[in-house]
DNA sequence: AGGGCTGCCGTACACGTGTGCACTTTGGGG
DNA sequence: CCCCAAAGTGCACACGTGTACGGCAGCCCT
C-alpha cells in the first residue's frame, strides 16, 4: 500500500496558498502516530493507545513490547489529538499585566510550578493593562480551549461574570482591581498592609506622614489608601489632602509626586508608599533634594519585591507573598477545574518587613502641635 | 425556532444535574461547533469553516449571515481541532531558567509581544537551571506540538543537535551556555561588553580591579571574563588569578566573594560584576564593611536591569536589550518555521551605560609600582 | 457437551475542523 | 438547442487519539 503516502508528497499546490494567505509553510513531515507504532508492533492502534496508557485491559508483556517500540521511535503522543477526544487540554491561561514586572513574574513562577507538578501547560499572555486587550486575550484563551484561567491585576472585573457564563471555564483573578461578588480571587489584605506600615511611622513619632498612590480607581491603590487613613484616624491624627498623591505605580510617577511633596512648605517626614517601585522612586527624589534616608524622611513600601533588601538603605516594606499567591491561586483553580466549589475569596495576610528606610522622627521646631 | 435557544440560558440548573450525577469532570457541555452554526445556517459544516476563513468560495451574503449567526452564538473555532488537522498549532514553547528572574521577565516580554502580534500563544515553562529539568519541558513542549521553540540561558547546548533531528521543530537559544555550532541563537556580545566596562575602570585610573562571576563553566561567565582579561592585557595590567572569584549569579554569592577580596591584604578599588545582581551583592558587602561606593571602590554590572537606575549611587553596567533580544530570537523563529534558512548565530550589540557607582581610583600609598 | 466467565484484542465510532472533488445551478455563447 | 464555464454547495474524507462494544479464545463448572 504504498500509495497511501502518495498524497503526503503534494505539497507544492498547497504551499502556494499557504503562501498567499502568509501562512508559513511547515515541512508536512508527519511524526510518528499510534498507527505507526500498532503496524510495526502487529497490534490494532486501541492497543497501542492503552498499552500507553498502563491499561490493565492488555496484556503486560505486550504492552512492554508496545512501549519499547514506542521508545524506539522516538513516539510522543500528540496533546492536540488527544485533547480533542477528551475535551480537556491540561492547559491553562494566565494572564499578566506584563512579566517583566517583578510582582507578575513571582506570581507566576508560582502559578508555573504548581501547574507543571501536575502535568499542565500554562498559556502566558499579557494584558498591558488594557481592558480591551485584556478582553481579547481572554477569548484567546478561550479559542484555545484552556480548561481554565488566571488573571493578575484584572481591569475589567466585573465584566468576568458574563463572560465566565458565556466560556464556561473556571477563571480565578489575583489581586484584581475592580472585585465583583462571584468570582474567584486571592488577594493580599491591602488595608492590614498598609496600616501596619502606617502604624509603624506613628509609633517612630512620624506624624507628619504622606502616601503616594497608584493612578486613582483602582482597588489595591483604594484600600491601602483606606488603611493608611485608618492608622492615621486611629493615632488622632487629621488626614491632610495634601499629602495623599497620585504616582503611577512606577519610579518615574513617584519621581514627580515626591518631589512637589518635598518643595511644599510642610514637608512630611515620613512616606508610605503604595509600592516598593513607588518607593525607589521616592528615595531618589528624596536624595536629589539633598536630604538623607531615613535621618530627614523615613520610607516604607509595598510588596518586598527582592531588591528591597539591597537597597540602600535596605526597605521597610510590607511583604505580600506574590509566589505563595500565585500557588494558591493554581490550587484553587485545579479544585474549580474538578468540579469541586471552593472558596470564592481567598484574602492573604500581609506582613510588615521592618528593615532601615524607616526610623525615628527628625525632632523638628514645633511648627505643629 | 425561539426553542431553539432555549438549551444555552439553562446554565445553573445545568451545573446542578452534573453535581446531581456526580461527574467531577468537566461539563460535558459542549460550546457550539462548526455543526451546530451550520443546522442554524441551513446549510453544510463546510460552508461555514469556509464563510468563516472569509473563503471567496462561498456567496457572499450567505457568508454574511452565517458569521451573523456564529457571532450571535458565541461560537469560537477550536484551535485543538483546527490544529490536528492543519498540523500547525500556532503555538510556540518558551524555556526559561525561572520567570520572576528578571533578565528572562524581559526576554518573555519581548517574546510574547512579537508572537502575540501574529496570533501566536506561547506556552512557559521552567527549566530552572537544571539541564534534566530542561529535556523533559523540551520534550512535553514537543508533545503539544507547538510550531516553534524559543530556550533561554540553556544548559543543554549540544545536546540539542540530536534532540532537533528528532523533534523536527524549529528552536532558537538565547544566551545559551554551551553554544554549539547548528543551533541558531542570539545571544549579547559578553566579552566586548566586559571589556568595555573594564576599560572604563582602568580609564578612571584603576589597576587592582576584581572581577566576580557566575558559577564557572558557563559560557556567558567565560567570555565576559576573557573581555575583562582582555582590557587588562591591552593596558600592561599583570591578571591576578586572585581577583577573579566565583559567585553564583545572585547578590547571596556576591555579598560571599565581596567581603573575601575586601578581607585580603591588598583589596581591589573596583570591581566588575557579571551582571546587576552580582553588583547588587558587592555593594552591599562594600558598604557592610564601612566602605563607600564609588570613593572607595568602584562597580560596575551587566544586563542594565530596571533598578540599576535607582540604586544609590546608581549603577554603572552594561546594557543588555533583553527584550529586543527576545523580539529577535521570536522573529527569527518565525523565519525558521516559514521554512527560510536564517541567520545561524546573531550577536547583539552592548553598550555601556555610566552612571555614578564608578569613579576616579583613590589616591592610594603607591604600595604597588 | 454446553454454557458462562475472564482475559485480551479488534472494529467502529467520536471529537471539531479543513479541503479535494463531484455535483447542481445559472448564464452565456455557439 | 446544446455545451461549457463559472459560481456555489455538499459529500467524503483526513488529522491522531480515546473508548464502548463485540468477538474470540481458553478455562471452569455443571
Amino acid at each position: 500500500m504504498a500509495e497511501k503516502d502518495g498524497d503526503r508528497a503534494a505539497g507544492t499546490p498547497r504551499a502556494g496558498i499557504r503562501r498567499a494567505l502568509r501562512l508559513p509553510d511547515r515541512p508536512p513531515l508527519r511524526p510518528p502516530s499510534i498507527k505507526d507504532i500498532a503496524r510495526l508492533a502487529h497490534v490494532s492502534h486501541p492497543t497501542v493507545s492503552r498499552a500507553l496508557q498502563n491499561s490493565p485491559l492488555v496484556n503486560a508483556e505486550t504492552a512492554a513490547r508496545i512501549r519499547k517500540i514506542a521508545a524506539d521511535q522516538g513516539y510522543r503522543a500528540s496533546a492536540v489529538a488527544r485533547g480533542l477526544v477528551t475535551r480537556r487540554t491540561r492547559t491553562v491561561g494566565l494572564v499578566v499585566t506584563t512579566v517583566n514586572d517583578p510582582f507578575a513574574g513571582e506570581v507566576t513562577c508560582g502559578i508555573e510550578e504548581i501547574a507543571s507538578d501536575r502535568g499542565y501547560a500554562v498559556f502566558l499572555a499579557n494584558s498591558h493593562a488594557d481592558p480591551a486587550r485584556e478582553r481579547r486575550v481572554v477569548q484567546e484563551l478561550a479559542e484555545r480551549r484552556v480548561d481554565g484561567m488566571v488573571v493578575t491585576s484584572s481591569r475589567v472585573g466585573t465584566l468576568y461574570l458574563p463572560l465566565l457564563k458565556e466560556l464556561d471555564v473556571p477563571i480565578v483573578l489575583v489581586n484584581d482591581q475592580y472585585p465583583g461578588e462571584f468570582v474567584h480571587s486571592v488577594m493580599i489584605a491591602n488595608l492590614e498592609g498598609a496600616r501596619a506600615a502606617t502604624e509603624h511611622l506613628i509609633g517612630l513619632g512620624h506624624r507628619r506622614i504622606a502616601y503616594i498612590g497608584d493612578r486613582g480607581g483602582y482597588q489595591s491603590d483604594t484600600e491601602r489608601l483606606a488603611g493608611y487613613r485608618e492608622a492615621l484616624s486611629q493615632a488622632g491624627i487629621r488626614f491632610a489632602p495634601e499629602l495623599a498623591v497620585e504616582g503611577n505605580g512606577l519610579p518615574s510617577g513617584a519621581i514627580e509626586a515626591m518631589s512637589k511633596l518635598l518643595q511644599s512648605g510642610d514637608p512630611p517626614t515620613a512616606v508610605c508608599c503604595y509600592n516598593d517601585m513607588t518607593a525607589l522612586g521616592a528615595m531618589q527624589a528624596i536624595r536629589a533634594r539633598g536630604l538623607r534616608v531615613p535621618k530627614d524622611v523615613s520610607v516604607t513600601g509595598f510588596d518586598d519585591l527582592f531588591f528591597a533588601a539591597y537597597l540602600t538603605p535596605p526597605l521597610t516594606t510590607v511583604r505580600q507573598p506574590m509566589r505563595r499567591m500565585g500557588q494558591i491561586a493554581m490550587e484553587n483553580l485545579f479544585k474549580l477545574m474538578s468540579g469541586e466549589e471552593s472558596m470564592a475569596q481567598i484574602k492573604v495576610q500581609a506582613e510588615l518587613i521592618v528593615r532601615e528606610s524607616t526610623a525615628r522622627a527628625p525632632k523638628r521646631e514645633g511648627r505643629h502641635g
